[in-house]
RNA sequence: GGUGAGGUGGAUGAGUGGCUGAAAUCAACGGUUUGCUAAACCGUCGUACGUCCUUAAAGAUGUACCGAGGGUUCGAAUCCCUCCCUCACCGCCA
C-alpha cells in the first residue's frame, strides 16, 4: 500500500511512475486525494463536536456532585442534541475511510528508477548469464521422462491422492528434496539469516499484509471452516512475524529464512508450461526475507541477488539474471530481479527465484516500523527472494546432468544427498 | 471438544463508572556526579489520525485506542453481549 503522504505531496510523480507499470487507472490517484480531503473535513467536524460532548459530560459530573440537578438535566439535553448531530457525521466518516482504504489498496507499488520500461517478458533485460549450458546428445530426455525412468516422482499417484499438480516424490526423488532444502537453509543461515519454520496456513490479516489479499485471492487455497489460507510462499508468514511492531534501529537488518511447501492454485495456467515439474500446485521452497533501513534497501537488494547467484553457482547450473520491466513485475514490488536456469533438454529458461525490493509497500500495510536515530518512527523497507524454489531446480539438475549411467549430482549436494548419482 | 481463570503501555503490574492515556517498579534513552566499571541523582520514555503555528525541525491543541467488534450511560479500561487469543485442568490424539 502506498503512503498517502506521498500521493498528497507529489501526485504527478506518482502517476508518472504508475505509467511505467502500465497501470491504467491513474484517475484513482485523484479520487483518492479527493476522498482524503473529505475525510479530513469530516474528521475535523467529528472531533470538534466530540470534544464538546466530552467537556459537557464533565460539567454534568461536576454539577451532579454539587447537587445541581436541574442544571445537569439541561446539559444532558445539550449532549443529546450534539450526539444526534454526531451520528450521521460518524457514519459518513467511516464510509469515506473505508472507501479511501479500498481505493488506496488498488494502487500497485511504484517501480524504482532502475526498472526498465516495457510491457511483456520480452522487454525484460538480461543483466548477466553464468554457468555453462551442457551439450546434450540427441537421446537426451526431458525431465518428465527421466522422472519415469528412475522412478523418482509419481505424478499419476499424486493425482490420485489429490489432483493434478500435486507430485508424489519417491525414493531418491524424495531424498533429493530433503537434501536440497537442507542445503539451501544451511547456505542461508551461514550468510546470517535466522532460520524459521512457520505455519503453513495464515489468517486473513497476514495474507493482506504481504499483499496476497485482496489482489490474489483466487490464487490461494482457502479453508473456509477456519478462514485460513494455505501459504503460497513462506514470505507470507515470515514477513508477518513483525507485523504491527516497532523495532529499534539497532535491530535492523532483520534477516530471516524459512523452508515451506508452497500452495498455489495457478488458476488460468495451461499448456506446455505445466508439463512435469514446470508448474505445480504444491512445491518446496526456501525463502529469504529482510527488513532493512530504508536508505540501504537497494544495496541489500544487490546483496541478496549476489547471494542467490552464488547459490546457483554452487549447484553448477547455467543461469541468467533478469531485471523485470515495468509491465512484467509484480503488483507490490518496486524492483525485481528474476533468476532463470536453463533446462537443457526442454531448451528453455525456467524461473527459479525472484528477488524483490518492496520498499514500504508491504511494511505500510503491516505497520512494520522502527525508531530512527532522532526517535521518529518510520517504516522499514522489506525485501524477499527465493533461495531457492525446488521443482525447476530439480528439472534442470535432471536434464542437464543426465548421463548413460544416471544423473550426476553437483558435488556440493553429495554429503546432503548421501551419494553422487541418481540411477 | 469440555470446565475454569485471564487478556492494561517494551516488561511486570495497579486500576470496578467522571480526579486514568492510564499509578508504581523494571528495562531503555539523555544528562549530572563519581579517577575506569558499578552505583546514586535528575530528566525523557505509547500509537494513529486531525487542527493551529513554523520555510522546516520543534511546539501547542483535539479525537480515537487498555485483545476485536457491538451495546448500556450525560460519561466506560471499569457494566452487558458476541467473537478471538492465552493459561490451567480434563477428554482426544501425532
Amino acid at each position: 500500500m502506498l503512503q498517502l503522504q506521498l500521493l498528497r505531496q507529489n501526485p504527478g510523480q506518482v502517476k508518472e511512475r504508475l505509467a511505467i507499470k502500465h497501470f491504467a487507472e491513474t484517475g484513482l490517484v485523484d479520487s483518492i486525494l479527493s476522498l482524503d480531503d473529505q475525510r479530513k473535513k469530516l474528521q475535523l467536524e467529528f472531533d470538534t463536536t466530540q470534544a464538546k460532548v466530552n467537556s459537557t459530560s464533565k460539567e454534568i459530573g461536576a454539577l451532579m456532585a454539587k447537587g445541581q440537578k436541574e442544571e445537569a438535566e439541561a446539559k444532558k439535553q445539550e449532549v443529546a442534541t450534539l450526539k444526534s448531530a454526531l451520528q450521521p457525521i460518524n457514519e459518513r466518516l467511516s464510509v469515506i475511510e473505508k472507501q479511501l482504504q479500498d481505493e488506496l489498496v488498488k494502487l500497485p507499488n511504484l517501480p524504482s528508477d532502475k526498472v526498465p520500461a516495457g510491457k511483456t517478458p520480452a522487454d525484460n533485460i538480461v543483466i548477466r548469464e553464468g554457468g555453462h549450458k551442457p551439450r546434450l546428445s540427441k537421446e537426451a530426455l526431458p525431465h518428465w521422462d527421466l522422472i519415469k525412468k528412475y522412478d523418482i516422482v509419481d505424478f499419476e499417484t499424486g493425482a490420485k491422492l489429490t489432483g493434478s499438480g500435486f507430485p508424489l516424490y519417491k525414493g531418491k526423488g524424495a531424498k533429493l528434496q530433503r537434501a536440497l532444502v537442507q542445503y539451501f537453509l544451511d547456505f542461508n543461515t551461514k550468510a546470517g539469516y535466522t532460520e524459521y519454520l512457520p505455519p503453513f496456513m495464515v489468517n486473513e490479516a497476514s495474507a493482506f499484509g504481504t499483499g496476497q489479499l485482496p489482489d490474489k485471492e483466487g490464487q490461494m487455497y482457502y479453508m473456509p471452516a477456519d478462514n485460513f489460507y494455505m501459504i503460497p510462499t513462506a514470505e507470507v508468514p515470515v514477513t508477518n512475524i513483525y507485523r504491527d511492531e516497532i523495532l529499534k534501529e539497532t535491530d535492523l537488518p532483520v534477516k530471516m529464512t524459512a523452508y515451506s511447501p508452497c500452495f498455489r492454485r495457478e488458476a488460468g495456467s495451461f499448456g506446455k508450461d505445466v508439463r512435469g515439474l514446470n508448474r505445480v500446485h504444491q512445491f518446496e521452497k526456501v525463502e529469504i526475507v529482510q527488513l532493512v533501513y530504508p536508505a540501504k534497501s537497494y544495496d541489500v537488494h544487490e546483496e541478496m541477488v549476489a547471494h542467490v547467484e552464488k547459490l546457483l553457482q554452487t549447484l553448477e547450473l547455467p543461469y541468467r539474471v533478469l531485471n523485470l520491466c515495468g509491465g512484467d513485475m509484480s503488483f507490490a514490488s518496486a524492483l525485481t530481479y528474476d533468476f532463470e536456469v536453463y533446462s537443457a533438454a526442454q531448451e528453455r529458461w525456467l524461473e527459479v527465484s525472484s528477488v524483490s525490493n518492496f520498499e514500504t509497500y508491504q511494511t505500510n500495510r503491516m505497520k512494520i516500523r522502527f525508531k530512527d536515530e532522532k526517535g521518529k518512527t518510520q517504516l522499514t523497507h522489506s525485501l524477499n527472494g527465493s533461495s531457492l524454489a525446488l521443482p525447476r531446480i530439480v528439472a534442470c539438475l535432471l536434464e542437464n546432468n543426465q548421463t548413460p549411467g544416471g544423473i550426476k549430482l553437483p558435488e556440493i549436494l553429495h554429503p546432503y544427498f548421501g551419494g553422487k548419482l541418481i540411477n
